[in-house]
Order: structure tokens, then C-alpha cells, then sequence
DNA sequence: CAACTGTTATACTACAAATATAACAGATAG
DNA sequence: CTATCTGTTATATTTGTAGTATAACAGTTG
């Protein structure tokens, strides 16, 4: 699992983590039960502090994705992911409805906004990266 | 246009702010070359501060969604939306990721996940609210 | 002239993000 | 047993953003 930051990003280093985790799992390069590693070998690692790893590790557990054992580690929620509840899926579409009004404004009609949805689906599924 | 703030939210005012003038623009209950509310008049209706309402108007001045004129007023632009340029394409994938990524987590298959988009779209063009 | 427009400037409060240190408590390997 | 690793907690500081409060400026319009 390779962690990759921009720090000139306006999204704060704990989300990118979060969204990379998640990310990782939905394409199946991190397992459920895998072990993640440490936060202070990974904020060593990619240069930052303990408690910016451990926020987001914090935010991951709860909501489910991974578990933390005290004197142990962090791992990747064995018992599997957290379901698509309807507390979920209501906080999904408002973060989708802004970007939809967007598309629509631009003049983007309902087959292409499918499409690129779409293949953002299988870009994660099939574990690519952003269009280099 | 009736605006609906939430102070509890974590998002931004001038974040909400944009979010429902682009939907109104979206859905058509804001058409081109419509007037909008000065700075001030619109901050006394919704009880924020002028310069709130300033950075919202300004940003949405800079992505091209409306005109202010100096000693006039402010105007939905007259001369038609922003296209979809590759840019906003690009900046759109990346906002999208995150929120895919979760849904395939929760086992969310792509059927479900167009769908939802699919419904969002067409409530957005038919002016429908959130959920209640 | 008075009232309105956006614009600019300054100052202040509040909060979030991130860092820097330090210490605690339990597990474990030597 | 001791040293080392784990997450956890606490405190303090710096930096940047969000939002408010006031005030003034410059041009338009009734």
C-alpha cells in the first residue's frame, strides 16, 4: 500500500489518507484482516505527525472500515465492510447532488455523467490510478 | 430563490450558498441574465455578514456561473454557462472518486450506484428538495 | 443630494489542521 | 526482567480559514 500525499491539496492530510484507505480497499490491494502499519512508522514514513495518522484512523474505525487493538495494531475489518445504510446512502447523495448540479449546468447530459461515473467504478475496481 | 441555510453544518455558509445558487441555476428556477440579490440585501435576509456573501458571489464570478457588475448589481451570466472543459472534467473525477470508492466498500454494485445518480440528476432538473 | 451598487481595508474572534513533546499502560520478544 | 513496541492521552504552539464588525471609497441612479 503505497500512500501518496499532495501537500498543496486544499483536501487536509487526514482525508487524503481516509480516502486513500478506502480506496485501497475497494480494489482489493488492501484485505480484509490485512495489517496497516503503525502511526508512528507511518507518519514516519510519509513525513508527518503521529496524530495526523492517528485522526484518520480514528475517523476509519469509526465508521467501521478497519480495527484498532490497543498494544496490537490497526487492521482491515476482518468481519468484513460496514453495510450501505440509509443513514449512508443520504449522506452520499448530498455529497453527490453539487457535483450532479455542476455537470448539469455545464451542459453535461444524463448518458455522459453515467458514463464517467461508470468508469471511475471500474478505474477502482481494477486498481488505476488518476489519469496520469 | 429561496435560500436554506444550515449552521450546523459542516459545510461552509458561502460553500452552501454556491451549492444552491448552481442547483438553482441547474434546475432552471435561476435563468440566465436573472437578477440576483445585492451583497447586502441578501446578507440581511439570511443573517450573514456582506463579505460571506461577497466570497460566495466571487468565486462564483471566477467559474464563470454569473456577472458582477460595479455600481450595478449582480446577474446569473446572460452569455450561458461554463462548458465542461477538460479541467472541470478533471477536477469532477476527482471529487467523484472518494464517494465511489465508499459505495463499492459497501458493496454497493454499479447498477445501485447509476441509479442513485440517475434519480439525483433527474430531481435536480425537476427542481425537487432533498428528501424530507 | 440621497440611496444604492460592488469593492477594499482593517481588526477581531473562533475553530480546524498540523506539529512538537511528553508521558502512560499494556503486550511481547530478547 | 527489561527493552521495545503498540495505541492513547495531554498540553502547547503555529498557521490558515471562516465569519463577523465597521468603515470608507467610487460610481450609478432616482
Amino acid at each position: 500500500m503505497i500512500i501518496r500525499l499532495d501537500m498543496q491539496s486544499e483536501l487536509p492530510i487526514y482525508t487524503q489518507l481516509i480516502n486513500q484507505i478506502i480506496e485501497g480497499i475497494a480494489s482489493g490491494s488492501l484485505q480484509p484482516g490485512e495489517d496497516l502499519p503503525s502511526v508512528r512508522s507511518l507518519a514516519a514514513d510519509i513525513g508527518v505527525n503521529l496524530h495526523t495518522i492517528n485522526k484518520a484512523y480514528t475517523l476509519l474505525k469509526q465508521e467501521g472500515y478497519i480495527q484498532i487493538h490497543r498494544q496490537k495494531g490497526v487492521v482491515v475489518n476482518p468481519d468484513g465492510m460496514p453495510p450501505a445504510t440509509p443513514e449512508f446512502e443520504q449522506k452520499q447523495a448530498e455529497q453527490f447532488r453539487p457535483l450532479i448540479a455542476e455537470a448539469i449546468c455545464r451542459s453535461m447530459d444524463k448518458a455522459s455523467l453515467l458514463q464517467i461515473v461508470e468508469s471511475i467504478y471500474e478505474d477502482i475496481l481494477h486498481g488505476k490510478k488518476e489519469n496520469a
